[in-house]
DNA sequence: GCCAACGTTGGC
DNA sequence: GCCAACGTTGGC
């Protein structure tokens, strides 16, 4: 079997927040409106059932981790992309040549208290996170197991 | 609302 | 293939 992977994934809690997803019907939620082709690229090719996920709420106040969940299935077609209707239509993905995809996620845990940027900054195991690298606009983000666990004692911590 | 840092598009 | 113009992201 292969190692658990670790992942980031933003989302504007306007939009769609841990909250909503505490209140899916199982707790999961497919990740539509990727369309960005690196992003595209870790979902599509990299994350495997049972990898874990860093939920983060970018554009919110504080900008933060709020929890964590993982990957109850692996990649397969947005099908978003094809709905004229949908806010992230792209007319040259169809059904039959998807262009973007997505995964399922479920929710594990939500953080007592989120973990807002200026704490992340604060911890020396983090300085290279891709997070907190000045300009890191990806909305999909490979995390380092050492990071990953240094935020979970984090979140631990504060409890 | 500002704007720096990116990614994408399209003319050449 | 270059690169200017444009659009988006996201912290502040």
């Amino acid at each position: 079997m292969a190692a658990t992977k670790y992942w980031l994934m933003k989302t504007e809690p306007s939009s769609y927040s841990i909250q909503d997803l505490a209140a899916e019907k199982k707790q999961t939620t497919f990740w539509d409106g990727v369309r960005n082709y690196q992003a595209r690229n870790y979902m599509r090719d990299e994350m495997k059932l049972s990898d874990k996920v860093l939920f983060y709420h970018s554009n919110a106040d504080p900008p933060a981790i709020t929890g964590v969940a993982t990957i109850v299935r692996e990649s397969y077609p947005d099908h978003t992309s094809w709905d004229v209707d949908n806010k992230h239509y792209d007319p040259k993905s169809t059904a039959q040549s998807p262009r973007w995809f997505m995964v399922d996620i479920k929710l594990e845990q939500i953080f007592a208290e989120p973990i807002g940027l200026d704490q992340l900054r604060g911890v020396a195991a983090l300085r290279d996170m891709e997070l907190l690298r000045k300009g890191s606009r990806l909305s999909v983000q490979v995390v380092r197991k050492p990071e990953f666990d240094a935020i979970l004692k984090l979140a631990k911590k504060q409890r």
